[in-house]
Parts: structure tokens; C-alpha cells; sequence
DNA sequence: ACCATCATGGTACGTTCGTATCACGAAAAT
DNA sequence: ATTTTCGTGATACGAACGTACCATGATGGT
């Protein structure tokens, strides 16, 4: 047999290449054949690697999924090394907002993504649905944790105020994809709402302190 | 010659059919054929009233907007008979949240368009810049009336009030979109969020009051 | 050394798409 | 009454797409 090739290696490598193409022309659009001349190899390939077109686009999925999970966690373990939970917090939700090309590429062939799922049934809405799920756990799970911590006010409803502040950076993301925000001014916003949480749990939690513990 | 028929009129059918089907199986893989045979009519009618596919995506996405625009206005009429800034801007934000089917057509379709606008420089990114930025002045001036009217308070920073909330909003209406948030959840979030702003504005500006005109 | 098998290339096929072309009836203009 | 222009239909064309098929080196197993 022949140099007996990596597959996985292999599929990745033609994943990224259909992620960048998508990039570049977006997710409609993108055909095997652009595929497999942005990957340097030919279109029986992509079809040897991936028999279909459908297969293809839900491993590029996946793909993408698992690079912004392993950005993120990589992010936020960086973060969590010295600062606080602020600091983790603003770490990961950071990393959702399209700052530079490469971020940028990622949230628009995300977003195509998303938006397919919803009319074609064969790619599964289920990561449009886990992943967030398991961010916003993440996210309110740091939140508690900054609220046992007296950083951020017991009365704040940490559920509901993650899920805020995911769509919050969700729908800045968007923003500043389509043209119509800077990333400075989205990263503001979003900063200024992570003040206010944590402002008020420092103000609040301080009184009450005073008045439980003296 | 012939019934001398209203050309805008023949258009607009032709591009509410074009949403429709746009709305079922999503904006990328409708075809001419396919909006002509939703509009009832030949694939020669729809050449005829729109040259090109291009114009026609360009005409659709026009009267989408116009319809949102409308739509939002009568309801942000509707509501500002007789209630306050704060039912106003309620109206105005859940107008943009996916909650029945026709509101969910807008919005899967729109986003499509936002999304090709990225890509597509054809699609012009304009009306995704300059109706976002009409609906934040107006969100703004909303909440510097409600400001103006001890509703809100007055170190609230009421464009990037604006800002967040049509974010968040927005982000929202992507999760309902996906099916991963349910509208009555998306709508308490957006509530819960409306409630910060006029209850911090409640307290303060009673306490403002106070301090002020005794 | 042989051979079965893996990796790869080239290419052809059927479909669908956007667009262009040809054709014709019908009514306003003259 | 004729002519010209408008609305509409049917269909053809070239390109691009996903997929299938055939071919062929290269090499590990025996």
C-alpha cells in the first residue's frame, strides 16, 4: 500500500481549507472544487476524504466548534492563571467578539452556519444549542463564583445575567461583522455591562457586609 | 397594449414570494424558479420585473426592511398611545425578537441577508449600518425622555443603554432563531434587563429628588 | 516476488441555475 | 386600421455544481 496517510490530519487540513474559503466567499458558494484548490489537492480527494458535500460542511462544523472551544479554554486558562474571575469572564466573552481576522472569520462562517441549521435539517442544530448551553453554564457557574467571592451582589440572578451578557456579546459580534460597530465600541459595551455587575456587587456586598459582619 | 399592469405592485408580490420561500428553505438555494412559482407566475415574469437575481435579492431586502420598519413603528404606535417611555421601548425591542412565525421569517431572512452582506458586496452593507443606527437613536431618545422624566436615571449612559439593548435584543432573537432559547425566556431576559434600567432610575432619581428639591 | 489494497488523478454525467432568445397576443397610439 | 409597444410564455444555452466512474502508481503483507 501506499505512504499510508493520516486520515484525520488529512480531513482536518481540508476543514480549515473549506473554512477559509468560506471566509473569503462565504458559506454559500463554497463548492468542493474551490475547496480543494484552496487545500492544494485535487477534488477527487476532498470527495475521497469526505464522500459528500454534507459530511464535509458538518466536519467543518465541528471543526470550527472545537478550534473556538480550545481558543476560548485556552483564553480563559490564560486569564485564570493570576486575575480574578472578572478577568475570566471578560476573557471569554471576549473571545466571542470578532476583533481580528481571524476571530472575524471564524463568527461569520459560525453565524452561516447557524442561520443554515435553521432551514437545513441535515445539519444538526444540535451544536447551535450545546455549545451555547454549555457557555452560558460556564459563564454562570464564573458568575456564582464572583458572587460567593462578594464581588458581585448575592441578589444578582447569575442564570439570567449570563445569558445576558452571551447574547449581549452575540448580537455585538454581529454588529461589528456586518460593518455597522468598531470592535473598540462593542468591546466598551460590553465592558461597561461587566462594570455595572461587578460595581454594584462591590457597593452592595460591602454594605452588606457592614451590616451582617460589622 | 396590453392590462397596463402597476409594476410596483407586480414587484412586491413577486418579492413577498421570494421571502416566503426564502423563509422555508432559507435564503441561499432560492432560485428564480422558485419565486415564480410561489408568486404564481412564469420564470419570464420575474426576469421581466427583475432583470437580474441580483436586483431582486437587492428588491427583497428592501421591502423586508420596509415591512420591519412599518411594522414596528404601529406598534410602537399602538403601544405609545397611552403608556409610558418604558412600554414604548418595550414594544419597540420585542418587535425584534423572533416570538410568532411571521416575525421568525423576518428575522431568518434578514440575518441571511446580513450574512451575505459580508461576503457579497453587491448586497450593500448599508441598510445593515444605517437601520440599526436609526433604531439606536431612537432607542436613545426613548431612553433620554424616559431619562428627561425621572424614569431612568441620570448618570445612565442612555446611548450605550441603546446600544446594549438592541444587542442583546439581537443576539436573543438568534437564539430563539436556532431553537435554543424559547421566546418566553428571550422576553423575561429582555425584561428583566428593561426592569435594571427604569428600577436603578426609580431609586435614584428618588433619591435625587430628595436631595435636590427636598 | 506477487498481489491485494490504499491513495490519488482525471474525467465524464446528469442536474440545476441564471440568463438570453424567440415568439405572440393584446391594446394604446396614430 | 395599422403600427408600435407592453406583457407574457416557452424554451434554449452555457456554466457550475455534486457525484460517479475508471485508471494507476505505490507499497505493506505473505
Amino acid at each position: 500500500m501506499p505512504k499510508r496517510v493520516d486520515h484525520e490530519e488529512r480531513r482536518t487540513e481540508i476543514a480549515e481549507a473549506l473554512v477559509r474559503v468560506a471566509g473569503r466567499r462565504g458559506l454559500h458558494g463554497v463548492g468542493m472544487r474551490d475547496v480543494a484548490a484552496e487545500a492544494g489537492v485535487s477534488l477527487r480527494l476532498v470527495q475521497y476524504y469526505f464522500e459528500t458535500k454534507e459530511k464535509l460542511l458538518l466536519y467543518g462544523l465541528e471543526h470550527l466548534a472545537a478550534g473556538f472551544g480550545a481558543r476560548t479554554a485556552a483564553r480563559v486558562r490564560a486569564a485564570g492563571d493570576a486575575a480574578g474571575p472578572r478577568a475570566v469572564i471578560e476573557a471569554l466573552l471576549l473571545e466571542s467578539l470578532p476583533t481580528d481576522k481571524e476571530s472575524r472569520t471564524f463568527h461569520l462562517v459560525y453565524t452561516s452556519y447557524a442561520v443554515l441549521s435553521v432551514t437545513d435539517e441535515a445539519l444538526a442544530a444540535q451544536p447551535f444549542i450545546e455549545n451555547p448551553d454549555a457557555a452560558e453554564d460556564a459563564l454562570a457557574g464564573l458568575l456564582r463564583q464572583a458572587q460567593d467571592a462578594r464581588l458581585v451582589a448575592p441578589d444578582v440572578d447569575t442564570r439570567t445575567e449570563a445569558i445576558g451578557l452571551l447574547a449581549l456579546s452575540a448580537g455585538l459580534g454581529t454588529g461589528i461583522l456586518v460593518g455597522q460597530r468598531s470592535p473598540e465600541s462593542a468591546v466598551a459595551v460590553l465592558r461597561h455591562h461587566l462594570d455595572r455587575i461587578f460595581r454594584d456587587g462591590e457597593m452592595r456586598s460591602a454594605a452588606g457586609t457592614e451590616g451582617r459582619a460589622g
